[in-house]
DNA sequence: CTGACTTGCGCC
DNA sequence: AAAGGGCGCAAGTCAG
């Protein structure tokens, strides 16, 4: 266990019968050492901190490598939402601080930020009250694993900040160039748009429009006779009107430039590395997020310019599919694990005689794990339930338990939250005017609204779940992989996108890391489901550009 | 002026 | 034709 005391770190053993050994203190430069000689020594250690955040940024910067840890920050936010943690034994004097301990966002050279929240925490403590919700825990195994798999996702992060995902800004600076003409200066439209904007305006009738203005385009839409509500990018490629291809085309490049343009270059690439935070847990499924730069959702127009190193290569493996074989394992249903054991389900649904095409089953199956129920989704979901009953049952139970307020699970045990405050609150939040926020029918549409949140809750959460597990044991088999210098000479998880991971390795090591993200996917599927019979195929790619996979 | 909200769109 | 779940981000808009 490690805690920061004033400019020193406190380290003392956990014993498993709860004990602890008198705190060491050391000054905090001489932490590294410590770590790494412990990381050496043949027994293993699993390091007990309040935030992986706070303390794993300066070890990697060291050059210092952990096998495993315990993030009380997650570990803490998971059991407290969990309907199999007895939070009576969660509760402690300092249960409100742990609640709200928020991670470190940038990381701070300076290793002991003043006056930081988290060093008012006590760990070990904290430690101690979770180790025994475990124990008391219904379902300790599934709640142990999962928060290991937490707590190994954080390290995953860390190590993905700090590393960064490659990317070759003159490459970004091309395609930028070659859609949008040469960078113009502050505040200017790269000629492109300005080209496409007098089209535009020409087209519509509308000299001094302003198109990135809705509320403006909407009115200039509407005077030009197209009968349209809005100005979403479907909505306009419905219409046959000369103004529309053009300005399509603007709001797509005016899209590149503001969201991935120069200025985001300059923000997020530094030293030929794309670097964002991602956020272990930041999403109450259980999803990461990501702050800064949107790693979560990098367009594939842009791909190109993430290039591995000369003389490396990136695996890149995604699961395809992976929310419905989900659903197939925790559900239990031997008829979609059936489906599942092609390697596209929806085929496999198809030959199972469920549906007729592939796109019928595709629709089927996202109506039922997002709660559409009208048009040709919800026509699709009485076979789907003759056919996969477990499957679709579980769904269904869980949207009709949120629709009574209850807390749903995932497989191994995170918790939904519980819906805040009243229906009618709930409704304002959805957008409803308040003057009907009390209304039935508007009550009714919220509860509803509840039960596709809570529906694709457990498919959702048990999804990231698979993912953790994947990770974690990747992780661990890439380090295995060899060399002897520190995680960015070695083969290392670049990046990761809910069922994808991209691995940045030596060309010659590549034909292993395709071997272990395999093996490692197989792992994640024993783990969560034990004996039952459901695959998780990979599409793998070994690849210089990110682009060029899938 | 700042901050909160809306709109729209990228990803899964 | 989407819809239906989860996000982050940027620009416009508007209230304070």
């Amino acid at each position: 266990m490690l805690r920061r005391r004033e400019s020193a770190v406190e380290v003392a053993e956990l014993a498993d019968d709860g004990t602890t050994s008198a705190l060491t203190g050391i000054p905090a430069d001489a932490l590294p050492a410590l770590v790494a000689a412990r990381e050496a020594a043949p027994a293993a250690v699993r390091w007990v901190w309040d935030d992986t955040t706070r303390w794993y940024p300066a070890l990697l910067a060291a050059g210092v490598r952990v096998e495993r840890c315990t993030d009380l920050r997650l570990t803490h936010a998971v059991l407290r939402r969990s309907p199999f943690a007895d939070q009576a034994l969660l509760a402690g004097a300092d249960t409100a601080g742990w609640d709200a301990l928020q991670p470190v966002a940038a990381a701070d050279p300076a290793l002991f930020p003043p006056a930081d929240p988290a060093d008012l925490l006590d760990p070990a403590a904290e430690h101690r009250r979770q180790q025994a919700a475990l124990a008391a825990s219904p379902r300790g195994d599934g709640l142990a694993l999962l928060l290991a798999a937490e707590s190994s996702g954080a390290l995953v992060a860390a190590e993905m900040t700090h590393t960064g995902l490659p990317w070759r800004a003159d490459v970004h600076e091309r395609l930028l160039t070659g859609l949008l003409g040469p960078r113009p200066a502050a505040g200017g439209r790269p000629a492109v748009l300005e080209r496409l904007l007098g089209e535009i305006r020409a087209a519509l009738g509308a000299p001094g429009l302003n198109p990135d203005s809705p509320a403006e385009l909407l009115r200039a839409l509407q005077q030009a006779g197209l009968p349209v509500a809005d100005t979403r990018s479907w909505t306009l490629e419905q219409l046959d009107h000369p103004g529309v291809p053009p300005l399509l085309e603007y709001k797509k490049l005016m899209r590149l430039l503001t969201a991935n343009g120069w200025s985001w270059l300059e923000a997020w690439v530094r030293d030929g590395r794309f670097r964002s935070s991602f956020l272990p847990g930041g999403v109450v499924t259980g999803r990461w997020a990501s702050n800064g730069g949107g790693a979560l959702s990098v367009p594939t127009l842009i791909r190109p310019a993430a290039v591995a190193d000369d003389g490396w290569r990136f695996v890149v493996a995604d699961v395809a599919q992976l929310e419905p074989r989900v659903l197939a394992g925790m559900s239990g249903d031997t008829a979609m694990a059936e489906a599942a054991r092609a390697s596209d389900l929806y085929e496999g649904m198809v030959a199972g005689g469920a549906v007729a095409t592939r796109a019928e089953a595709k629709l089927g199956i996202l109506g039922a794990m997002y709660g559409g129920t009208r048009g040709e989704s919800g026509r699709m979901m009485p076979r789907l339930t003759r056919r996969y009953p477990r499957a679709i049952g579980l769904v269904e139970e869980a949207a009709r338990a949120g629709e009574r307020g209850e807390v749903v699970h995932t497989l191994l045990g995170r918790g939904s939250p519980t819906p805040t405050g009243s229906w009618a609150e709930r409704a304002v939040d959805l957008g409803e005017p308040a003057e009907q926020a009390g209304t039935r029918e508007d009550r009714d549409r919220a509860r509803r609204a509840w039960g596709r949140f809570t529906r694709n809750f457990v498919v959702q959460g048990t999804g990231a779940e698979w993912a953790l597990c994947w990770m974690a044991d990747l992780r661990n088999r890439l380090w295995r992989l060899g060399g002897d210098g520190p995680l960015g000479r070695r083969p290392h998880l670049a990046f990761f996108l809910h069922d994808e991971v991209v691995v940045h390795a030596p060309e010659a090591l590549a034909d292993d890391v395709v071997a272990a993200v395999r093996a490692s996917a197989s792992t994640a599927g024993r783990l969560l489901f034990g004996a039952f019979p459901v695959d998780f195929p990979l599409d793998v790619a070994v690849v210089r550009s990110w682009a060029d996979a899938g």
